[in-house]
DNA sequence: CTATATTTGCAACATTATTGCATAAATGAA
DNA sequence: TTCATTTATGCAATAATGTTGCAAATATAG
């Protein structure tokens, strides 16, 4: 059942254990959406808080999640999709904070949006962090 | 020459202590980017950081000051002008942090993007943050 | 000036971030 | 498969930040 997360650790050119899986497995079951450090340890069962953190920072430099800036404070992570323009020539990203129910939901590209600078600025990467309430909650 | 701050508690409808004066002094002198509690506190002099910390919120709560989502995961304030548009029935806000000075800078109103929502989902707050290079660092 | 409401300073505690280091485990090569 | 080497893990320790309670100090209204 792993495979596929095995085959993401290779991908990512990260050693294979067990610790690994299952944090990614974790992030796999909620592609959709960004988590807490506390809603990763409330879904991952007995860990040691030292080495998810320091996972979470390999996970991220192998490119296999990404942060999420949502508007809240909170420092939140969620899977990069194969397709996840993050990490594509720091295209566009935007996320969804819902209010109600705090989930913060992935909504990908926004390249379509007309952003400008003041002159003189250069420009590398756009986040937009929206706050409403989403479809669940309406 | 504190009369403006001096004004500015009165609106907020705050009380005119000489720790509350100082901080404005602090926010007022660098009304054109956020600033983190550590800026805050290598500007301010001689404070306890439990009151920085209240003073803070008390600013927020008076609208005097707002948090700045810039992409970083530090907790930012800025001043709110007069026309800052973070409080006016929830427009759009945009913020820029420079990769090198690291500085963060209020861009004001992006009211005039085009924002749109998966279907069923309700919109109440834009923050979009940018990240670049400033105008002084290139 | 006095009474009342608010603010401040300090202690205490919670949460999160971060590094060092010894041990355990994973991997590639023999 | 075994072994050597590299990497990951678990635990201790410390730093930084967030948060509340409470008594003393201060601001403000009357
Ligand atoms: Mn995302
Ligand atoms: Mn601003
Ligand atoms: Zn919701
Ligand atoms: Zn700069």
């Amino acid at each position: 059942m792993s495979e596929h997360t095995r085959q993401i650790l290779v991908r990512g050119r990260l050693r294979i254990t067990d610790f690994r899986l299952r944090l990614l497995e974790v992030f796999v079951a909620s592609s959709h959406s960004a988590l807490t450090q506390k809603e990763i340890e409330a879904r991952i069962g007995a860990h040691d808080r030292i080495t998810l953190y320091r996972t979470l920072k390999s996970f991220e430099a192998a490119q296999l999640i990404h942060q999420v800036v949502d508007g809240s404070l909170e420092n939140k992570y969620a899977f990069c999709l194969h397709d996840c323009p993050e990490h594509r020539a720091q295209e566009e990203h935007a996320h969804f904070l819902c209010n109600q129910c705090k989930t913060t939901y992935c909504l990908g590209s926004i390249s379509d949006l007309a952003i400008t600078v003041p002159s003189n600025y250069s420009l590398d990467k756009v986040q937009l962090a929206l706050t409403g309430t989403c479809s669940a909650c309406n």
